[in-house]
RNA sequence: GGGAGCAUAGCUCAGCUGGUUCAGAGCAUCUGCCUUACAAGCAGAGGGUCCGCGGUUCGAACCCGUGUGCUCCCA
């Protein structure tokens, strides 16, 4: 077979992907395996790939597929969220540029659009999650707003109506005046902004003239006023109790009030009291009786009720009042200020405070169970910093106000008689039927009921996710659920944490009455190189299909992975890529290398010269084994990877295969051979699910395969305790090898320069097991014992041993070497007077674990070997 | 205003229970190599006041206090 230059990834990636679906191994169905569950968090269906999802989605494709070799059956489950606020937003786009406005046509019609746009594009993101190979049950895909999901959510809302944990009651809500529906408070994003404090003068109503001057950002909202207030304490207002003054413009006559909610040092100690408008001035205006007078449309726009500037929208009757009230030489002054401003997350625009009639869940109950699961790490959470910011959550949770005013998402189940009765059911027969009963005259008489129109949040129904996706409303004790709820593993990002995984777990215990996942492992946000997080609208994430089209899942895979430490924020750097990129092309070459052997393979050859090497790599791959299961388990994911790396391309790549190559047209043991494929079966079957393309492509290419044996399901052999004595071993024929070379570069010997190398060393077992590959590794021609100095070579000290260098092109510099010889001494003789102060010192060897004694003592014992064969060395030089 | 986190090589970061696997990795830099798997590579090298100060300890990058700077979350 003719092997390419480099790695192809656009067709293995094509072919193996498809060959793993085909084959099965995505399917989960119970079996006598312990079962490995992740529920993907739902991408929007507006949503296309970016990077935040290529980082979670490798992450969970990395534990299921580590836990499939492990023996487990995993399943990695799919699907989609409705998006209520997004598509509905999306739809009346695509409606607006089709000439049809939202407005003019009936839900039903609407609900049509919604659904044929949600066809067209909703499954895009999907798809392209293939592409980056992601090993998901995709028999088992879900979306929110399915028929049995949208059943769920009905139900769900109906129990906790019955159980008085929902509830229908006007309170202040955020407004979202483009989407034009109400939002929880987890939906506003707070900012600094830079606005302005206008100071402007009301008259007083008395006989002088006399006015009360108010701060205010939003002078807009002084048409709204109703009071205005000050601390009881302020002397400057004293005099004004029981009286009154006008709201400019409008010449409202409001009372002054006086509580001690005022804060006196900021503005004029005066404050507008609007209490439509404002969360606060509500609640000042409940306490102190005054009248709520809306000056908003829903749109953002003037009411009738303002009186003035009616119809027009809130920022540009900001300007106008602004001039109006200098116009009318109420305008004091105004100065800059830096406020925080709530925006809503979905559609960006200014949230305004809006008393409103909506339907809310009382979270108190439901949060006790689920912030006690996290406090006592019976769901663990990692990084475990973020049980803090939880516990604060939970601990000052608010009611969570679920309806919004759109069409797109599950319509609450609620209907109204002409009376304003209400009925609460899982459908429009059963409502009716409540009706009767409830009013049987005027139920004979007119049966119509009008359903609520407003829906469900979207989290309402995401927060089922866990448990619909296995047919919970269906048939709570069914099989799958059995099996695989509680799930492992949830991965998600710590934005989300209030959204979503605590509402998750809240129903989790609600209606399961267990938790939904074992652990919760939050990722970083990905941020590009100045440390910006990646949004659409900086424009700042990359085309993540092109970067996987141009250098290949896995390399992408590999950037996104090895700069993600675990819960901390990624910095992305196309750089990396490169990284990534390259490493691919290391192993497909490391694999052209080795099947080139193939043809030269001698049975029986005498092969002892490189045991050593075969022994050493087998107690590393042991070893690495180790440690990366240990991190995998901590999900310390990226630093996994970085050690694979590692153990592939310096131990495998740059030590091994070197060790073990044979000459130009040389053959090679057959024993040699075939450990050496497994040796690399084995590093392949490490990365795998980190790199799922290349390796098992490489897999199949360095040895003819049976039908099924395949990478992806190969079950991780056990490894047992590597051989200390080999592993110190390799690292002493490295040191070795890396001194000697670095003495021949220092003494301008080129690579081609042959030596002959002596030794002076008591470890001559050791120097004969490695004798031929440090003769072949230091391009030496021949390698000697010797028991004195050797005149004329070049001498260097590796540990304890001596070493003569004998190179007829070398050109020696004796001053060079005294003086790096010189330089270690010093720096040892500094050493052991370190170690033997602590040795001297009574409380430390009364103190220190006999353990770290024994080692400082080892060291010292070292140190005294060393500096005594360097100081032999330093004598023959001269 | 409340809370959390971070500060280690030019850059991005590891460094778990305080002690030679403790000062590391990758990238970048410098030197030498087109050595028949790989120049997308190979072989070497240099580079750090572990943010400042104080404390605990026989011993601190690591624990405690404090100052400075940055980031995030919540109100």
């Amino acid at each position: 077979m003719e092997l390419s230059k480099n790695f192809q990834h656009n067709e293995a990636e094509q072919k193996w992907y498809a060959h793993w679906e085909q084959s099965g191994y995505f399917k989960s169905t119970p079996d006598d395996r312990p079962p490995y569950t992740i529920v993907m968090p739902p991408p929007n269906v507006t949503g296309v790939l970016h990077m935040g999802h290529a980082l979670n989605n490798s992450v969970q494709d990395i534990l299921v597929r580590r836990a499939k070799m492990m023996g487990y059956n995993t399943c990695w489950l799919p699907g989609t969220d409705h998006a209520s606020i997004a598509t509905e937003a999306k739809v009346v786009n695509m409606l607006k540029e089709r000439g049809i406005d939202k407005k003019t046509m009936p839900r039903e019609k609407f609900l049509e659009y919604a659904w044929e746009w949600k066809e067209k594009y909703g499954g895009i993101i999907l798809k392209q999650l293939e592409k980056l190979g992601c090993s998901l049950d995709w028999s088992r895909t879900n979306f929110t707003m399915d028929e049995a999901y949208y059943a769920a959510v009905i139900r769900v809302f109906n129990e906790l109506y019955e159980k008085g944990l929902i509830y229908r009651g006007v309170k202040m809500i955020n407004w979202d005046p483009k989407a034009k529906t109400a939002l929880s408070d987890e939906e506003v994003i707070h900012r600094q902004t830079n606005s302005k404090l206008y100071y402007v003068r009301y008259r007083m109503d008395s006989e002088k003239e006399e006015y009360i001057t108010i701060a205010t950002v939003r002078p807009e909202t002084i048409l709204g006023d109703t009071g205005v207030c000050v601390h009881p304490d302020d002397e400057r207002y004293k005099h004004m109790a029981g009286k009154y003054c006008f709201i400019p413009l409008v010449n409202r006559r409001v009372p002054i009030i006086f509580d001690d909610y005022i804060d006196k040092e900021f503005g004029t100690g005066a404050l507008k009291v609007t209490p439509a408008h404002d969360i606060n001035d509500y609640n000042l205006g409940l306490k102190h009786g005054l009248p709520v007078i809306d000056t908003l449309n829903d749109d953002g726009t003037m009411s009738e009720a303002a009186q003035l500037y009616i119809g027009q929208d809130r920022f540009a009757v900001r300007k106008k009042i602004v001039e109006d009230l200098r116009a009318a030489g109420l305008l004091v002054k105004e100065e800059d200020y830096v406020n925080q401003v709530g925006f809503s997350e979905r559609t960006d625009v200014v949230i305004e405070p809006r008393l409103s009639m909506q339907w809310w869940c009382n979270m108190q109950e439901l949060s006790k169970p689920a912030l006690d699961a996290v406090m006592n790490d019976e769901i663990e959470f990692h990084p475990a910093k973020f049980k803090n910011t939880y516990r604060h959550w939970m601990g000052n949770i608010k009611d969570w106000c679920i309806s919004r005013q759109l069409w797109w998402g599950q319509r609450i189940p609620a209907w109204y008689d002409t009376e304003g009765g209400l009925y609460v059911a899982n459908t429009s027969e059963r409502a009716h039927e409540l009706y009767a009963a409830k009013k049987p005259d005027l139920a004979a008489k007119n049966p119509q009921l009008r359903q609520d129109d407003d829906v469900l949040d979207t989290w309402f129904s995401s927060w089922l996710w866990p448990i619909q996706v296995f047919g919970w409303n269906e048939a709570p004790h069914n099989k799958d659920l059995a099996y695989y709820y509680p799930t492992s593993t949830l991965v998600t990002a710590p934005e989300i944490i209030f959204f979503w995984v605590a509402r998750m777990i809240m129903s989790g215990y609600e209606f399961m009455g267990k938790k939904p996942f074992d652990k919760v492992y939050f990722t970083g946000i990905v941020r590009d190189k100045q440390g910006r997080k990646m949004s659409k609208s900086l424009g700042n994430s990359p085309d993540l299909l092109k970067m996987i089209d141009e250098n290949g899942a896995d390399a992408v895979r590999f950037s996104v992975m090895i700069s993600s430490p675990a819960g901390n924020d990624l910095l992305f750097d196309e750089g990396q890529l490169e990284q990534g990129r390259n490493f691919c092309n290391k192993m497909w070459n490391a694999m052209k290398l080795v099947k080139g052997w193939e043809s030269r393979c001698v049975d029986g050859m005498e092969d002892s010269n490189v045991k050593f090497a075969l022994d050493w790599m087998d107690a590393r791959l042991a070893s690495v084994s180790q440690e990366v299961t240990e991190m995998i388990k901590d999900f310390r994911l990226s630093e996994g990877l970085k050690t694979i790396y590692s153990l592939i391309w310096n131990d495998f790549c740059s030590w091994y295969l070197e060790w073990v190559k044979p000459g130009m047209e040389q053959p090679i043991s057959t024993h040699v051979y075939e450990r050496t494929i497994s040796i690399y079966e084995q590093l392949l079957q490490l990365l795998h699910p980190y790199m799922p393309f290349i390796t098992e492509e490489i897999y199949h290419i360095i040895r003819e395969r049976e039908e099924g044996d395949d990478l992806i399901i190969k079950q991780l052999p056990v490894y047992y305790t590597p051989d200390a004595t080999i592993l110190k071993g390799g690292g002493q024929l490295q040191e070795l090898i890396s001194s000697v070379r670095d003495t021949r570069n220092k003494n301008q010997l080129k690579p081609k320069d042959t030596i002959r190398l002596w030794i002076d060393s008591s470890h001559h077992a050791f120097y004969e097991s490695v004798q031929d590959i440090l003769r072949r590794q230091v391009n030496a021609e021949n390698i000697g014992f010797t028991t004195e100095a050797k005149q004329g070579c070049i001498s260097l000290v590796v540990g304890t041993d001596k070493l003569y260098i004998e190179a007829a092109a070398a050109t020696i510099d004796a001053g060079a070497q005294k003086k790096q010889m010189e330089k270690e001494l010093e720096y040892l003789k500094g050493f052991l007077v370190s170690i033997d102060k602590k040795l001297g010192n009574e409380r430390f060897v009364q103190n220190a674990k006999p353990e770290v004694i024994e080692n400082e003592r080892k060291k010292y014992a070292d140190g005294q070997a060393k500096i005594k064969t360097l100081e032999e060395s330093l004598g023959m030089v001269n």
